[in-house]
RNA sequence: GGGGGCGUGGUGUAGUGGCCUAACAUGCUGGCCUGUCAAGCCAGAGACCGCGGGUUCGAAUCCCGUCGUCCCCGCCA
């Protein structure tokens, strides 16, 4: 997208004219002081290029013979990432050396005076170019990894795309409000970051997972639509799509239904990525919406990638009385069989296979049932001498299969399937090479289980979190069969990551009493906890919902990254460490007295 | 907490038991060169192969341990 033109005020307010990126054949015959890096420099001996750079892009800078003696000497000297100013004049290229591959490819400056405003080390690695770096070293010299492009542009990114939804809200009527970051430990969810008081000994704040019960409260005073850029923090084991502080972008609304907050944040995320990235191919508008039910049927996942088909069948009922245990003996377990037909994969090796069998055996699966089927319409499968040759062809029918196609089925409880299939099917996405990347496949996944059995803990736990109502027409089943009831949670999907996820709240004293008996907290406990919650509730609270978005998550696929560390611009490693400050680090032990903190030393 | 991949000049890679006195590209240093834009040409410096131990006549290469890093499971919205 173009950018707003950046204009330096004229008479040396900075040290710099007009950026180096902004020069057109608008400019030609003005007189412009630059200032940026050396991004290369090719000295042909009589004549030198220098490529100037700085944030809005490059320009040619020309040294003549006939440049004074002094500029040249200068010049001689220049070495990469080096901090120059130049004066110089546009001058318009000629018709043969212009550069079509850069912005300024038009015009270049002919070097009057330069400057050395610093000079530059040998970076660590390239500057100048997108070559693959070890990350660590990345970084390490973070502030250098920064400098390159693909950096900048996902630093600009991100800054638009908060810097469109806080316009866009503010058009709506919401406040910006800060919320504490030293705030209470709530010991249910993840791990809290633990902040020591010195003031209080032995107590500790707790830095918030989000503001969750934060911007309920400002519910409560009125607020009625706030929203919030909000670093969160967690302190669990990182993936490539979390790291322990992350930013959500956090909003909140009073006297609303589900469908008013899902309108609100599909408009939002719509108009967003329309406006920031319209080169992006939207899948679909309005978005998809799947129950949590049937994201799982259709993909085994409650975030599903709809970009491709590759969707589960259920073959329980063929399979049903067919003799064969394996598959038999899940049904009777009260779990299914059931299949995904993976296109043109028919030809795989018996290698390959075991590839994919040994992939579902770190998901839970027991095994994978294959059939394969050759280009010539030879089937190749291990469970084609347990079954009847009918049920084969009826379940070779059920799939949709044809020769060149590879089924895959796993046999065991409803739970182990979904994750098995559902990680099967995205693991075959990226084998198979099957999405564009261009397209962005946003749905909503709603009607969740308000509650999920938790088998080791032996209790219910929030399948959204502590203060999402359970849908009305449910609330009866809390006491007969909890596990039935739905809550009012939906989901934002973006092509496989859920990047939000919101509910509508419980904003009255007894129903949140209630949720909390449910969820195993005793009265004392949730009163030590959420006392101010419960508290707040009995002062007129209006009804309320809201969502939290993912913004590094969004922003990672907004710019084609891997991962979110991209578009973060100090992450942390896998190993949540600093690597260029180097934290965590021990502190001194002056600072734990006053802390009131002793250090345990690791046992064994 | 568990599993897997990777670790070789500054950077990115090749080499997976003797041909390695470690190769290639790029970067770096010096020289030549008046229109290039990943400039070109010539010359040069630069790694004992993450670290420690072991197997072997012989180890970058095999084994054990350790450290670092990334990915996955557990964990986590």
């Amino acid at each position: 997208m173009t950018g707003r033109r950046i204009v330096y005020p004229p008479g040396g307010k900075m040290l710099k004219s007009h950026s180096c990126g902004e020069l057109r054949l608008d400019h030609v015959g003005q007189d412009v002081t630059l200032a940026g890096w050396v991004h290369r420099r090719r000295d042909h001996g009589g004549v030198t290029f220098i490529d100037l750079r700085d944030r809005e892009g490059l320009v040619q800078i020309v040294i003549n013979p006939e440049s004074s003696k002094d500029a040249r000497t200068v010049v001689e000297t220049l070495r990469t990432e080096w901090v120059i100013q130049v004066m110089g004049k546009v001058n318009k290229r000629p018709a043969d050396m212009k550069n079509p591959s850069i912005a300024t490819g038009e015009v270049e400056i002919e070097l009057a005076k330069i400057k050395v405003l610093n000079p530059s080390k040998t970076p660590p690695f390239s500057i100048n170019d997108d070559s693959d770096v070890d990350e660590t070293l990345r970084l390490r010299y973070r502030y250098l990894d920064l400098r390159r492009s693909r950096m900048q542009r996902n630093m600009k990114l991100r800054h638009q795309v908060t810097k469109f939804i806080r316009d866009f809200l503010d058009e709506r009527g919401f406040w910006e409000i800060e919320t504490p970051i030293l705030f209470k430990t709530t010991p249910e969810g993840a791990r809290d970051y633990l902040v020591p008081s010195r003031v209080h000994p032995g107590e500790f704040y707790a830095l918030p997972q989000s503001p969750q019960q934060l911007k309920q409260l400002l519910m409560v005073a009125g607020t009625e639509k706030y929203f919030q850029i909000a670093r969160c923090f967690r302190d669990e084991d990182q993936r490539g799509d979390r790291q322990p502080e992350f930013t959500q972008l956090d909003l909140e609304m009073s006297f609303v239904e589900r469908e008013d907050v899902m309108a609100l944040a599909e408009e939002l995320f719509t108009s967003l990525v329309e406006t920031v990235t319209p080169t992006r191919e939207l899948l679909s508008k309005p978005w998809p919406r799947l129950t949590y039910q049937e994201s799982l049927d259709r993909f085994g996942d409650d975030k599903p990638d709809i970009r491709f088909a590759l969707e589960l069948q259920d073959i329980s009922d063929l399979v049903q009385g067919s003799g064969f245990r394996v598959f038999e003996g899940a049904i009777e377990a009260g779990g299914s069989v059931r299949g995904i037909n993976a296109k043109g994969a028919g030809s795989y090796s018996r290698r390959e296979i075991d590839g994919l069998t040994d992939f579902v055996k770190t998901h839970g699966a027991m095994g994978l049932a294959t059939i394969a089927i050759s280009d010539d319409d030879e089937i190749r499968s291990p469970i084609k001498k347990f079954i009847a040759e009918d049920l084969l062809k009826a379940i070779i029918d059920r799939l949709a299969a044809e020769p060149g196609d590879l089924l895959l089925f796993v046999a065991d409880s409803n739970e182990v399937v979904y994750e098995a299939l559902g990680k099967l099917r995205l693991h075959l996405r990226d084998k198979l090479q099957l999405v564009d990347a261009n397209v962005l496949a946003f749905c909503w996944v709603f009607d969740f289980p308000y509650v999920t059995w938790d088998e080791e803990g032996k209790r219910w736990d929030p399948s959204h979190h502590l203060f999402t109502a359970p849908m009305e027409e449910d609330e009866v089943l809390l006491d007969s069969a909890p596990g039935e009831a739905r809550g009012q949670q939906y989901d934002i999907v973006l092509n496989g990551y859920e990047i939000g996820g919101g509910s509508i709240r419980i904003h009255s004293r007894d129903l949140q009493e209630k949720a909390f008996k449910l969820l195993g907290l005793a009265p004392e406990v949730a009163q030590e906890r959420f006392g101010h919650m419960l508290e707040a509730f009995e002062f007129g609270t209006p009804p309320h919902g809201g969502i939290a978005s993912g913004i590094d998550r969004v922003c990672m696929i907004l710019a084609g990254e891997p991962n979110i560390r991209e578009v973060i611009a100090f992450p942390k490693n896998q190993a949540a460490r600093d690597v260029m400050a180097g934290a965590p680090s021990a502190v001194d032990p002056k600072q734990l007295e006053e802390l009131h903190i002793a250090i345990i030393e690791e046992k064994g």
